[in-house]
DNA sequence: CGTATTTCTTAACTTAAGTGAACGAGTGGC
DNA sequence: GCCACTCGTTCACTTAAGTTAAGAAATACG
C-alpha cells in the first residue's frame, strides 16, 4: 500500500529516502470498515483523506433524506469544506466499502510542509488539478440530462455502477431511484 | 484599482512596499471591452484571469448551441482547465461587460512564485479555498431543482439576474431560456 | 433458518422541463 | 429612420422526472 502512495506522489515530485520515512512516520494509514460514518453534519473536523483502496461517500440528509453527491475510490482525495472554512460540516461521509485509507490532520500537514517545502508545491498542484477537472465536471453536469449523464458514467467510472448502491447512485446523477430505474429501463428498450 | 487587489491579497498575506511594485511592475491589469473574446475552443492559453470590474463568462457551443456555465464577477479568479492541463480549451470565455481584469500566462506566475515564495502559499490558500466552494456550489445544484437554483440565485448572487441576459442564465441555472421565463411566471403567480 | 429490513423495480398519475413556433420589444448597423 | 437581428415571453404539445404506492429480490441479523 506504501508502494501506491509513494508512486501518486512521484507523479507530482520526487522524495528522498528521508522524506519517505518522515511520512510514514506520520502513522497515516488506517482501514475502515463498510459503513463506517467518518465525518458528520455538525461536526468540526480537521480531517482530510486519500482512497488508497475502497470507496468513501460524501452526502446530505435533507427532510430526513439521503442525498449522494460524490464518490472518492482509489488515488482520490478529499478535504471537507468545513477544514477550510472552519466551519461545522453540511454533510456526512461515510465508508461504502471495506477501505484503507490516509487520513490526515490539518495541523500535521502544517508540521510537515514546514519541514518539506516540497510537499506545499505538491498539495498546490494537486489542488489546482482537483480544481479543474471539479470545473470541467461540474460544466458536464450542468449542460447534460441525467440520462447523458448515466451514459457518460457508465463509460468514465463504470466500476461505480457495479459497488455502489442504485439509490446513492441516483442522487449522485442529481434525480431520484425511480427515475434511474426508469431511466435505465428506457436504455436497453432503445438497444434492443 | 490596483488597491482593490492589495486589499484582496492582504486576506491571505501581509506584502512589503518591494513585492507590490513587484506586483505592479508585471503589467497585469487590462481593460477589455464587451464581447471580446478571452479564450476561443480549441485554443491552447496559459493566461489565467481575476476580474476586479466587470463580467466574464464561461460558455461551450454544442451542437451550435452556446452554453454558459459560468459567471466571474468583482474578486473572481479564473484559470481554465487547459492551462492546468496543458490541453486544448473546450470552451469560450468572454466579456459580459466592460471589465477590468488581470491577466497572468503561466510563466510569470513561475517567475515570482520563485522570487517571493510566499505567493506560492497564497496560490495554494486561494486555490482550495476555491475548490471547496466549488465543491459546496456543486452539492447544491445537484441536490436543487432548477426553480430552487433560481431562488438561491436570487439570495445569493442577486447582481447576476440584473447584469446578464436571461438565455446565459438559464444554461447557467441547466435548463432552457423558455423554462426559465415559464418558471419566473411561475414564482410571480405563487406571490401573490 | 426465518424474519425484518433494505434495495430495486414497476406502475399510474402529477408536475415540470424540452421542443417548435410565433410575436412584440429592444438593439445595432447602415 | 428603417431593416435585420437578438432577446424575452407565451402557447400548445411532447417527453421525462417527481410522487405515491405496491410488490419482488437481496441482505442483514437474531
Amino acid at each position: 500500500m506504501q508502494e501506491v502512495l509513494f508512486e501518486f506522489i512521484s507523479k507530482y515530485i520526487t522524495l528522498t529516502a528521508d522524506e519517505k520515512d518522515a511520512l510514514l512516520s506520520l502513522d497515516l494509514f488506517h482501514t475502515v470498515k463498510k459503513g463506517t460514518v467518518l465525518l458528520k453534519e455538525g461536526q468540526h473536523s480537521k480531517e482530510s483523506y486519500f482512497v488508497l483502496k475502497g470507496c468513501i461517500r460524501t452526502y446530505y440528509i435533507m427532510d430526513g433524506e439521503e442525498k449522494t453527491t460524490a464518490f472518492y475510490t482509489e488515488l482520490n482525495a478529499l478535504t471537507p469544506p468545513c477544514v477550510v472554512n472552519k466551519t461545522p460540516s453540511d454533510y456526512f461521509i461515510s465508508c461504502v466499502e471495506d477501505s484503507i485509507l490516509l487520513i490526515s490532520h490539518a495541523g500535521m500537514e502544517v508540521e510537515i510542509n514546514a519541514r518539506f517545502p516540497k510537499f506545499d508545491v505538491m498539495c498546490r498542484m494537486f489542488s489546482e488539478e482537483l480544481l479543474a477537472r471539479q470545473q470541467t465536471d461540474f460544466d458536464a453536469f450542468k449542460t447534460s440530462s441525467p440520462e447523458q449523464r448515466y451514459l457518460s458514467l457508465l463509460q468514465k467510472r463504470p466500476d461505480l455502477i457495479q459497488r455502489v448502491p442504485q439509490h446513492q447512485l441516483a442522487s449522485y446523477l442529481g434525480i431520484k431511484p425511480q427515475s434511474l430505474s426508469r431511466l435505465r429501463a428506457r436504455i436497453l428498450e432503445k438497444k434492443s
